[in-house]
DNA sequence: CCCATATTCAACCGCATGCTTGATTATCAA
DNA sequence: TTGATAATCAAGCATGCGGTTGAATATGGG
């Protein structure tokens, strides 16, 4: 899909600042993972951290602040629900990018297949070697 | 590494945090823009930023840990070239959300069509902006 | 050689971040 | 009312970032 279909060709850059900020730690990342296809409480979500409570309130707020997370509360406990909205967002930006690894990934796809090519006979069970992300030389 | 490089579960998580770091910038963004396709010197790429030479290439150096430019130097000069192989761990990332999105857009489209099926004749000149179904995962 | 050019290094400043511990607010339950 | 629970606020600390200016390091051209 173009990227100018739905959205402008640059979206505000304040809000890919703070998206692309909030995806910059593992924690925050996680916490994304923990909320995809369930909505979880704070205690919930900062149960597996090894940090203070306190700690993962600030890392969803951050989140919040950057339209990724919506906190309803509902007497004193706080449900988070995931907003991938505005990932859409880093998602169209990085995306443009990818002409740049498929066609890394088609030159591979090419140079295994000339190697398959060269096989005399390969054997049937062996399937060919899966396609390893290219480091970069 | 294994055969899980090329849609990794879960990239190694430092270098995560490198990419979407240095994307929060949008200094960096706009010099991640200005090269794709061709590479450039660090002061061409300065020349249209509002900020001293110096400091663009520190975000060149940012990009440079990275992994998203190599700099190849030449006598005095540096050139500096990029590399989309991170970005790529970036888009696998982001692209798990892509169902949220692509649900809104369906959603979206249901809405728009029980619209258009409301109205009594349309006038035949305005036409619903045409909303590209995104492909199902 | 002498000097301009291209780039980086170094020191500094203001501010934000990530974490801690302790206090506070608000709610539920006995 | 009393007390436990859920979450946030607040202060403090170490670290890092983005910007500046000034100096240093090559390198190329006259």
């Amino acid at each position: 899909m173009s990227a100018s279909d739905l959205t402008p060709e640059e979206p505000d850059p304040a809000t890919l600042d703070r998206v692309f900020a909030a995806l910059a730690d593992p924690v925050r990342r996680a916490i994304l993972r923990r909320l995809d296809g369930r909505d979880l409480l704070v205690s919930e979500l900062a149960e597996p951290f090894a940090i203070s409570l306190q700690a993962v309130s600030r890392h969803i707020q951050v989140l919040v602040r950057a339209g990724l997370v919506t906190q309803e509360r509902t007497g004193r406990i706080s449900r988070c629900r995931l907003d991938a909205g505005p990932i859409y967002q880093a998602a169209v930006w990085v995306n443009h990018y990818s002409k740049y690894w498929q066609a890394q990934f088609d030159t591979l796809a090419v140079w295994l297949d000339e190697i398959e090519r060269r096989k005399p006979a390969a054997s049937p069970t062996a399937a060919r070697p899966r396609l390893k992300r290219a480091r970069r030389a």
